[in-house]
DNA sequence: TCCATAATGGCAGATCATGCCATTGCTTGT
DNA sequence: ACAAGCAATGGCATGATCTGCCATTATGGA
């Protein structure tokens, strides 16, 4: 992985729709050489994949909530199946195991605090193997989707 | 914005390399309204843009962190400087204003502990406007990057 | 039912993707 | 220093894709 691979990173995490020529000739290579290290970059992992960004504002979607949630005791033991039900809990788009007061850290996007409401409701307090719940708002967004900082 | 809007995007966000043809046949259409299609999600902001997800353990990134903010009160006037210090953070991949115990939330990524280290120091405990910082470490990921919902 | 509007499908020229091969540049061993 | 081996590069050719234009078809209102 050297600078090359790096700028190539960098320009597909800026427009992950880059033309193959145009992004050889940022980094500085033939087409050829370009394509070929960006399907080694695919294989290795590197490159997970390619994702359309939605527009929050644009599609709607205006509310934003990080969500902390602890998990009763006895759920440790089938972490899978807490881990399962968290992922398709409907506006969840990311979550994390965390360390602190919280066990669980969920990012939700929904519409509206109607929206929100019905997923709190429906979908995380009809789960039993919550046990307490607490809803950070987002008021703001400063930034989202960053480029990494790779080592 | 009807169905086919709907699953264009969800396939774009499934796959943001999606040709247009292939794109045409999962939705249904012919190439050249799907692709008129996209060209109006994009110019309408509902697609934002598309990126290239990087795999953070492939690409040596092991270390998520949560962290909490509060801020100085006197710092609430200059509100843009504190989302410009903090949006140009290395490392930190999304950040956010919330209600709450803290006023900022922000995740970064760093490939380990030391970096993690540099990253609080150097550029976090040095803004004179940041009060309190809290680290919650992400232990697990349950999900990350899903698709959103869309109304 | 008829008209107006908008969306669709197909076509054609240009661009792009991608596998193959000779060449270049660099590292290793003598 | 020199030669050999190896990895990476650049160019080419074929096939697929993109994308604007136009006729046709579906849709909704009067």
């Amino acid at each position: 992985m050297d600078d090359i691979d790096k700028r190539i990173i960098a320009e597909l995490q800026r427009d992950g729709r880059l033309s193959n020529v145009e992004l050889a000739e940022r980094v500085g290579l033939s087409p050829s050489p370009c394509l070929r290290r960006v399907r080694l970059l695919e294989d290795s992992g590197v490159i997970a994949g390619y994702r359309a960004v939605v527009g929050h504002k644009a599609a709607g979607l205006n509310l934003t909530v990080f969500v902390e949630l602890t998990v009763a005791r006895h759920s440790a033991e089938n972490a899978a199946a807490v881990h399962r039900a968290l992922a398709a809990i409907p506006g969840v788009v990311a979550c994390h195991m965390v360390s602190g007061n919280a066990d669980f850290l969920a990012q939700i996007v929904v519409p509206d605090l109607a929206a929100y409401e019905r997923v709190l409701t429906d979908h995380i307090l009809s789960l039993d193997m919550i046990e307490t719940v607490r809803s950070n708002f987002a008021l703001r967004m400063v930034c989202e989707g960053q480029p990494v900082h790779l080592p």
